[in-house]
DNA sequence: ATAAATCCTACTGAGTTTGTAGAAAATGTT
DNA sequence: AACATTTTCTACAAACTCAGTAGGATTTAT
């Protein structure tokens, strides 16, 4: 039940990219350094980020990532989301998920919809503006280089 | 982000020993025909739940298991935690874990533990007497044997 | 042209999940 | 006492997911 590497990686790179957004891109590379997380990896998780609109690629040399949107737009459900999955603890309460009994709803299905609807009532209130330390702007997003933990 | 297999058995396991609890204790053999889980595999998650101390087995002939603790005092995150472990989105949350970060908290450590929170007060608010199907005593305890995603 | 960067797809090692299998120990029944 | 039933314990295995590696194709500024 742990949101996954690939998730806490891309909330780490989302915050990076709103540290260091101006006029030039960013680079894969210069992320990956400045938060120690394998290039190649990473590159794969913010395809992924791209692909769901929340950054825009710039291609060719001299090319990187913008947000797509202000840190105040873009919640933290939006990027897990992209690269979790939803967060449900349970298939069945999925929007088009069936019901697993005949006679009305299955007793545990009420208690995952419970979490699930707790779980999103955070996740989509908690913008990336509010993951950015303050008054640090060019700074290392918090999280750094040494925390394998995150 | 799933509740596995493990987690949601133990829940129809304890939905199904409350149902059936009676003076006798109730056989691992009848609960798996009851549920359709595969015996063999119940009899792990059994276990991990009598070691909680949420069950109480008799051994021998005609032996089996009863509820611990009435059904009103067994809460969803007993039993979830039993077989799941803690259901923390991310370690750093958990009691003891170190921080990543050595100036103050990482900020995406403060969503993961509002999320965390959240979870916790859900699972720890829904006891198992609210799971059972009311008036259906000694019926299926819902989500039955045709359903595979519960 | 060249170098720098994104883009795309395939592969792989490690770990987790979801079981199976079998034998030992305990205990009620006959 | 013998037997059948049931829990208890441990080992193993197939399938899947996660995290990362690898390599090449494409795009574009210089």
């Amino acid at each position: 039940m742990m949101i996954s590497t690939k998730g806490r990686y891309a909330l780490r790179i989302m915050v990076d990219l709103a540290m260091h957004d101006g006029d030039e891109p960013v680079s894969v590379r210069a992320i990956a350094q400045r938060q120690d997380i394998s290039g190649k990896y990473m590159e794969q998780i913010i395809s992924v980020l791209t692909r769901a609109g929340l950054l825009r690629s710039v291609r060719g040399a001299q090319g990187g990532y913008h947000l797509a949107h202000a840190p105040r737009e873009i919640t933290v459900g939006m990027i897990l989301r992209a690269t979790e999955g939803d967060l449900a603890p349970a298939e069945c309460v999925l929007d088009g998920a069936q019901h697993c009994d005949r006679r009305g709803a299955c007793p545990s299905r009420t208690v995952f919809a419970k979490v699930y609807s707790a779980i999103n009532d955070v996740i989509d209130s908690v913008t990336l503006l509010e993951l950015m330390p303050e008054g640090e702007a060019g700074n290392e997003a918090g999280c750094g280089a040494q925390a394998d933990i995150f």
